[in-house]
RNA sequence: GGGCGCUUAGCUCAGCUGGUCAGAGCGCACGGUUCACAUCCGUGAGGUCAGGGGUUCGAGCCCCUUAGCGCCCA
């Protein structure tokens, strides 16, 4: 095999061949496996690929790679959305760069343009999922305005209407004046700003006034009342009196409402209801009149006198200077406020009054708490179940139609007549118009995970793959798809759309911050990739971050996995080069094999059911870290420089062994990581001998008891002990590294095992002999594991008083220690109530302590009467 | 105002069911050209696991509370 991984020509080589080979497909698994299906969470036509994308096409991967190689038929299906507002916005910016708006160019064209530029750029974004080794069935493929899936969506919103939960009405909405368009509550994002209060006199018959404060002067025009509370004695004697609004000397009632805070601002309100989410509610509850005085573009209209024509913000200035002028003015303050803002754009939100198309959200919401409420559905992590029930239980109706052209187009009609039918094709009769506007994207892509298959026709695929079972997306978008998912998953299909929900956090960079353009701390994952290949930066993001929290993603953790992929390489390379062509896999039994075998393999099959384990919690990068740590901390560095001694020795029969441990190790951790690092586990795939087929369908590995010896292990560990405690002697004593020395051990318990196997020594930490003692040799330094001395002969470098110094600064770290297990075995809660394994590993600590403890003091005793 | 998350080595983060869980990577110090790998190997320094209280035989891990940071909803 090549001597590196050569990733930029074999990721496109694999994936070419994966995908040409059809192994993305569900049907590659055995006719009766069960299956799994994944939705892919459909990026934006507008976008190209960002962190976020990266995080969630690496988890979903691992998700869908896994099950494949259980067995299962696994499916993950991707796909894109139109993202109405985004691509609008994108899509006008662009006209506006050539002088056009798209009312100048008409909607029809305008939708050719959106087509286009669906066709040009819509295949970028897939094309990057595909880098990074998303092993989705792309002959599946879906785009949220397909035919088929348009068809669904129309079908769901007559379906909606005819059950009487899709109506259309006057509403207070949220404007945004740019876009030209409506926008739903969980579109208008609050952000945290500092603007002013407005004091002003409301002047009231009879010559008072009542003191009022507004943060938006201009609205003043539109009052149609003022509120205070009924039992402020400052205001009481004038409620039920006129008011007159200021500049247009409108009379409107004072009315009483205890809604009013007495302690905020003067007390008294402004009631707005054409402009105000509460003045609104306030509106209704006092039957007051209604005055809109705002135009779709946010100028002021013929309500507003002398302002008509006016932009909003320009008006709030002269309204302010003329009642300036008119005495009316109090003061201004800086206030902090909460400005709604529009999550597409940025812009000011306005409520404005609007006839728009609604969905009734109610007896939806319930099915869907029913569902999460009974564990139809569960959420990773659990705690996202609270803000779910919470948004649940306080939802508003959604408006779902859009004033823009990208989109599905409402299936209703109008008729001058004034009256509106709903349906799919133009009712019978003269004059019928279609309606102008497009529905929310979240109304389509919430039918997601069913719309993909085929629904509403009952297709195979629907029959077969659906409902789903994993839904893997980032928490921002809870309310925006999830919810509305499950909710008319619930309801138009009868069932929960997937029985979990997987949600990962943020992608921030290396200090927390969110990226942004603006910050200039945007961390392109394609970059990465071309730096460091894909399987890095999944490795990295996926083990890296734990459910539900945000990760903050340094470049020097991909370069360290970019590492761990040579290394992968590396071990490959040794493993794979000495075995004989006519290399047959076939692990020996436990019997047989020598003790580092049995340790290496009863870890291995340690890691194999821990893995299993933290999969079945999704816990995947707890399972990727392990399993790196295995191969590199374990495998690596320990088992195969020890089975070096037996691979280049003269017995035919232990050297064929070692290959197999090697070999079967080896081969399992590659199973393992595929998932995770799908290409270069590929691509060492096909460098294994003796293997049929593709990794990406070989079988996920299961833990085999019979490999699992504790005995060995511990044996191992003494050993690893002992050979740590050489290097560190060798160091301290500034042996050369090169120099060969001898040991004499008093082997204690050990004594077969270290006579065993001073070929370890040999090769982990260049000690040419082993010799078994029972005293210490003359000038030598010593090293103390449980009751076992070694001793490492330094004739002339020994410096005794510096050598009690050491093994005391040894004994000052022991005996806390010590002292804290015999006080946990002295105690009899302890003992009698702990699980039984616990305190009999406690009970073995504490012999080996006590007995370095009492070698260690012995050691003492010796080298200070030389010293004397 | 309500809710949630985070606070563990200089930095970025793990720590699953409470009992070798005090860890990793990077960084740092020191030492290494032996036949898988310098994209490497070895050794080491560094943390009262934010503060306080509680539950428990035993708590980064559970409960309460305080503080700081962040997020969501109103």
């Amino acid at each position: 095999m090549p001597k590196n991984f050569d990733f930029k020509e074999a990721e496109q080589r694999l994936y070419k061949q994966w995908e040409d080979g059809g192994w993305f497909k569900p049907e590659v698994a055995s006719p009766d496996a069960e299956p799994f299906v994944i939705s892919m969470p459909p990026p934006n036509i507008t976008g190209s690929l960002h962190a976020g994308h990266a995080m969630f096409c690496s988890l979903e991967d691992v998700m869908v790679r896994y099950e494949r190689m259980r067995g299962k038929a696994a499916l993950w299906v991707p796909g894109t959305d139109h993202a109405s507002i985004a691509t609008q916005l994108i899509l006008e910016r662009k006209l506006k760069e050539e002088g056009l708006s798209r009312r100048d160019i008409g909607r029809e064209k305008f939708l050719e343009r959106a087509w286009a530029w669906k066709a040009e750029s819509g295949g970028r974004i897939t094309e990057q999922i595909r880098r990074l080794g998303s092993s989705c069935d792309w002959s599946r493929e879906r785009f949220t305005m397909d035919e088929g899936l348009s068809e669904a969506v129309l079908d769901v919103f007559v379906t909606l209407h005819r059950q009487g939960l899709v109506y259309r009405g006057p509403r207070l909405v949220n404007w945004s004046p740019g876009l030209q368009t409506a926008v739903s509550d969980v579109e208008v994002e609050r952000t945290e700003e500092v603007g002013k209060l407005y004091f002003f006199r409301y002047p009231v018959e009879g010559g008072e006034y009542i003191p009022v404060a507004t943060t938006r002067p201009e609205t003043i025009l539109g009052d149609t009342a003022v509120c205070v509370h009924p039992e402020d004695p400052r205001y009481q004697h004038l409620i039920g009196k006129t008011a007159y609004v200021p500049l247009l000397n409108r009379p409107i009632p004072v009315i009483a409402d205890e809604y009013v805070d007495r302690e905020f601002g003067t007390g008294a309100l402004k009631i707005t209801p054409a402009h105000d989410f509460n003045d609104w509610t306030l509106g209704q509850a006092h039957k007051l009149a209604i005055v809109n005085i705002m135009n779709k573009d946010a100028t002021l209209n013929e309500n507003a006198g002398a302002y008509a024509g006016l932009d909003r913000f320009e008006a709030r200035k002269r309204v302010w200077a003329d009642m300036d002028a008119a005495g009316l003015t109090i003061e201004v303050k800086d206030h902090p406020m909460i400005v709604p803002r529009a999550q597409r754009g940025g812009e000011v939100i306005e409520p404005l009054l609007s006839e728009q198309w609604f969905v009734r959200m109610q007896p939806l919401a319930e099915k869907a708490m029913a569902a999460v409420r009974d564990g139809r559905i569960k959420f990773v992590p659990e705690r996202f179940e609270k803000v779910f029930f919470h948004w649940m239980e306080n939802i508003e109706d959604w408006c779902i139609s859009r004033q823009l052209w990208w989109g599905h187009r409402i299936p209703a009609w109008h008729h001058p007549s004034g009256e509106i039918r709903v349906g799919k094709a133009a009712p019978e009769g003269e004059g019928w118009t279609a309606d102008e506007d497009v529905l929310d994207t979240w109304f389509s892509s919430g039918l997601w995970p069913f719309s993909t298959l085929g629904w509403p026709s009952p297709t195979a695929d629907l029959g077969r793959y659906y409902p789903t079972h994993i839904m893997e997306t980032g928490y921002d978008i809870l309310f925006f798809w999830v919810a509305r998912m499950i909710m008319f998953g619930l309801w138009l299909t009868d069932e929960a759309p997937f029985h979990t929900v997987y949600l990962h956090g943020l992608v921030r960079d290396k200090s927390g911050r969110k990226m942004s353009k603006t910050y200039g701390n945007v961390i392109d994952p394609v970059d990465l990739m071309d730096k460091y290949g894909a399987d890095p930066l999944r490795f990295t993001l996926l083990t890296s971050s734990t459910p539900g929290n945000d990760i903050n993603l340094d470049e020097s953790r991909i370069e360290s996995d970019w590492k761990f992929v040579n290394k992968l390489w590396q071990i490959t390379n040794f493993v794979t080069s000495g075995l004989p062509d006519d290399f047959a896999p076939a692990l020996p039994p436990a019997s047989r094999l020598d003790l580092p075998s049995r340790w290496v393999l009863s870890a291995l099959n340690k890691l194999t059911a821990n893995a299993q384990r933290l999969f079945d919690n999704h816990q995947y990068g707890e399972a990727g870290r392990q399993v790196r740590a295995f191969l590199w901390d374990e495998f690596a560095d320990w088992y195969i420089e020890a089975s070096k001694y037996a691979l280049y020795g003269e017995d035919a029969q232990a050297k064929a062994d070692t290959q197999q441990v090697l070999f079967h190790v080896l081969e399992t951790c590659v199973r393992l990581l595929h998932p995770f690092m799908p290409f270069v586990t590929e691509e060492i795939w096909a460098y294994l001998p003796a293997r049929n087929g593709l990794l990406i369908v070989a079988q996920w590995p299961t833990s085999d008891a019979a490999y699992l010896d504790d005995k060995a292990e511990a044996e191992m560990d003494v050993l690893r002990e002992l050979i740590r405690g050489v290097r560190n002697l060798r160091l301290e004593y500034t042996v050369e590294p090169g120099k060969k020395v001898n040991a004499a051990v008093a082997a204690g318990s050990y004594r077969e095992s270290i006579a065993a196997h001073g070929f370890l020594f040999s090769r982990l930490c260049n000690v040419a002999e082993v010799t078994l003692v029972e005293a210490a040799p003359d000038e030598s330094a010593s090293v103390t594991v449980g009751d076992v001395v070694l001793y490492l002969p330094l004739a002339g470098l020994i410096d005794y008083r510096a050598e009690v110094e050491r093994l005391e600064k040894e004994q000052a770290a022991l005996a806390p220690r010590i002292a804290k297990s015999e006080s946990m075995l002295g105690n009899e809660g302890f003992v009698s109530r702990a699980k039984p394994e616990v305190v009999q590993r406690e009970r073995e600590a504490l012999a080996e302590m006590q007995a370095s403890f009492r070698k260690n003091a012995e050691r003492v005793d010796e080298l200070k009467a030389k010293i004397r």
